[in-house]
DNA sequence: CGCACGTGGTTTTTT
DNA sequence: ACCACGTGCG
């Protein structure tokens, strides 16, 4: 009965499929079936009676990739898998911590903060713990936490040599000690809380070492520390840890990823079957060789060759242009060609390294008419009007919740003030209670809305939960607040209103799909899925977005943009560790996201911060092998190398594009490596000013980063 | 209380 | 260039 599940799978993909009870790791390839690797082992698992769907637990990083998981599987097998384990890190140890949240110590209906929600709850905190926000930027503290939390510690486990670190792990206790007494977990907490939980309590880790005798994981080169030790808890001595991932896709360890989790699972794990999917069914072979190629400049990989048994296809299309807004007309061009040959706009991908950089290829495609869809911008749930609306629900629920105290208490405005909110805190750090407790003492205005709580709270008690929702919205003032707006804003707040609206339909379909309709796992929900980008897949829109964006998907043309040397790579990258070969698997995950026509593209110069800015080619098109490439720009159809490199002015031939106005930093450009008498050999990492005030900025192997005035220092090519 | 203006920062991001 | 945030005034 499993000829069917089986068939159509190359070798490598059945035998991981096959593999019996015991710990794996599958390198899987870009474009290699991974997740068709991944259901079809769970149908296999079932269909053959090795663990019933009860036993399984597969854990994602996204939302999305949860729920393809759970749609591919319900395909393959005539089973509910509404019960089973499937979700993100962050849903399943929500799940474990609210069936146990008495072992946990959190009260039942604790709250999930958003990082928008915890960096708030950290400017509130340091305000209360007089810490100068200017030497301890908030954002700063907040990443402090969580990349704590991520390696699996504890304020009290945090090294703190000296005084200013050691004041940061102050606040870090505190922001716990605040959040345990408001009943709120951050995302990081979520996953320490619940591998604490497993830790010390043996009764229940045992039970669910004895349930789970299969984990699966997606993505496993982007697991935390914390997450590895996670998984490890759960898997015990005897249950199987089947990991699919790419190392050669690991983007994301400016989050706290670790790629070397991959060798640990070989150690820890004793893996002895490492399998490789290499055969890609998505790309033709030149795109392979080049994907191949650029990569095979890192250091420290497991060791990988995507192969195909398609033909080579068509070459790598380069362009150089002048400008940024060259460059965009030049793409705006090619996508009308393409167009008019027949390729819908949706399969087409313009991919960027930075947000900023869509702003100018909006532009022009707006003057040209052709519909785009600009990916990752707000999500639903964090929108303002969302978050207020969610921030009355919450305070409803849990009243100890300060967060949503303070977003509401005068929103919309009744008449409490800034100095009214900060008597109230001061009463509350008086007694040591929170805000609501306060308030609830406190007379006026303020227990107006104390009262408007109450009669929220009990007016919908026995509601279901979208008449909750309405009813909030229509008595708290906030439909209402919106509504009256008239003038400048009437657009505006017509459309937020849309979207409280919308929150109530969102609120139906949630009822509709999960059996827990209750308010909390609406909350839950709300915070975990901060909402899909609007989907819309009907209508015929080019796709927009980073690089990092793109990560899992695919297209027929794919432009990478902006390839210069200090934007791709970006020169942030320079001075961390690991950073240039981070920066070459995201160019690798670019490449790899075209299935027949890729399209590389850079600019002499652009607008960067409000400057125009000059850069060279990026290093990345360099390592791409000469006979894979097509270049389109007529500059560069004789010259082969790009070692002759000239400033843009040297070259009057150059297309009929204007000339760009040109820095007087003179020939030093972004990328150029330099020498200098004292400071020895660097590289350019930027370029200002002019005349007398040009000075440019030079990354030094020993000195360090400087900035030079060109009028005095000596600086040579090197 | 709400708006106007000034200032600083500006890679990537899911949960 | 652009946006988010904070301060000071009406």
């Amino acid at each position: 009965m499993n000829s069917h599940l089986l068939s159509g799978l190359n070798p490598e993909q059945r035998a991981a499929v096959e593999l019996p009870a015991q710990s794996a790791l599958i390198l899987a390839g870009a474009g290699s079936g991974k997740t068709r690797v991944l259901t079809t082992r769970i149908a296999y698992l079932i269909n053959t009676g090795q663990v019933s769907p009860h036993g399984v637990l597969a854990v994602t990083f996204t939302n999305k990739a949860a729920k393809e998981m759970v749609t591919r599987l319900s395909a393959m097998l005539p089973i509910n898998t509404r019960g089973m384990w499937i979700g993100t890190f962050h849903g399943l140890c929500n799940r474990m911590l609210r069936a146990h949240h008495r072992e946990a110590n959190l009260p039942q209906t604790f709250q999930i903060l958003d990082s928008g929600d915890q960096l708030s709850a950290i400017k509130r905190l340091m305000k209360s713990m007089n810490v100068d926000d200017e030497k301890y930027p908030p954002r700063e503290m907040a990443n402090f936490i969580s990349s704590n939390k991520e390696q699996g510690l504890r304020a009290h486990e945090v090294e703190a040599y000296d005084p200013y670190t050691r004041r940061k792990v102050e606040v870090f206790a505190e922001y716990d000690a605040q959040c345990q007494r408001e009943g709120v977990v951050d995302f990081s907490e979520l996953l320490l809380r619940c591998y604490e939980l497993l830790s010390r309590n043996a009764a229940l880790r045992e039970h669910y070492q004895d349930r789970f005798k299969h984990i699966l994981v997606d993505e496993f080169q982007d697991t935390s520390p914390l997450q590895y030790r996670w998984l490890k808890l759960l898997a015990g001595r005897s249950n199987a840890l089947f990991a699919v991932g790419d190392d050669d896709q690991s983007i994301y360890a400016f989050r706290g990823a670790n790629v070397g989790n991959m060798q640990d699972l070989l150690r820890d794990f004793h893996v002895e079957s490492v399998i490789k999917l290499e055969q890609n069914y998505r790309s033709h072979g030149n795109i392979l060789d080049a994907a191949n190629a650029l990569i095979s400049n890192n250091r420290n990989r497991l060791g990988k060759n995507l192969w195909t048994s398609e033909s080579g296809g068509e070459q790598l299309r380069v362009y150089e242009a002048a400008r940024d807004v060259d460059e965009a007309g030049f793409i705006v061009d090619e996508i009308k060609q393409l167009h008019r040959e027949g390729v819908n706009l949706k399969e087409i991908a313009l991919l960027y390294r930075s947000n900023a950089q869509s702003r100018v290829l909006e532009h022009a495609l707006v003057s040209a008419g052709l519909s785009y869809r600009v990916y990752g911008g707000l999500r639903f749930f964090e929108r303002q009007e969302i978050k207020h609306a969610l921030a009355y629900l919450r305070l409803m629920e849990n009243t100890d919740d300060d967060n949503a105290l303070l977003r509401i208490i005068n929103f919309p405005t009744r008449g409490i003030g800034a100095r009214s909110i900060e008597q109230l805190q001061e009463a509350a750090k008086m007694n040591s209670t929170t805000l609501w407790d306060a308030a609830a003492r406190a007379g006026g205005k303020v227990s107006a809305f104390v009262a408007l709580i109450e009669s929220l709270r009990s007016a919908t008690k026995d509601l279901p939960l979208p008449e909750i929702i309405d009813h909030v919205l229509e008595h708290s003032g906030l439909a209402e607040h919106f509504k009256n707006e008239t003038g400048a804003k009437k657009r505006e707040a017509e459309e937020r209103l849309e979207n409280l609206n919308e929150l109530i339909n969102s609120a139906t379909m949630f009822v509709h799909e999960n059996e827990d309709d209750s308010l909390t796992a609406f909350l839950t929900h709300a915070s975990l899925e901060a909402g899909e980008h609007q989907a819309g897949d009907q209508d015929d829109a080019l796709h927009l977005m980073t690089v990092h964006a793109s990560k899992g998907l695919e297209f027929h043309t794919v432009f990478i943009t902006g390839l210069e040397e200090g934007l791709f790579p970006h020169q942030n990258s320079q001075n961390v560790d690991g950073g240039l070969d981070e920066e070459r698997r995201l160019m690798y995950v670019a490449i790899t996201r075209a299935r027949r026509r890729l399209y590389l593209t850079f600019a002499q110069s652009r607008m960067l911060h409000g400057k125009v800015s000059y850069g060279m080619v990026s290093s990345f098109l360099r390592e791409l092998p000469d006979e894979l490439l097509h270049w389109l720009s007529p500059r560069f159809v004789a010259r082969k190398s790009f070692d002759s490199y000239l400033p843009p002015s040297a070259d009057a031939s150059f297309g009929a594009a204007p000339a760009p106005a040109r820095a007087d930093a003179g020939i030093w450009r972004i990328g150029q490596r330099v020498f200098h008498q004292k400071f020895g050999e660097g590289v350019v990492t930027g370029v200002e000013g002019g005349g007398a005030d040009a000075r440019v900025q030079v990354n030094f192997k020993h000195a360090g980063s400087k900035w030079l005035a060109l009028e005095y220092a000596k600086l040579t090519a090197a």
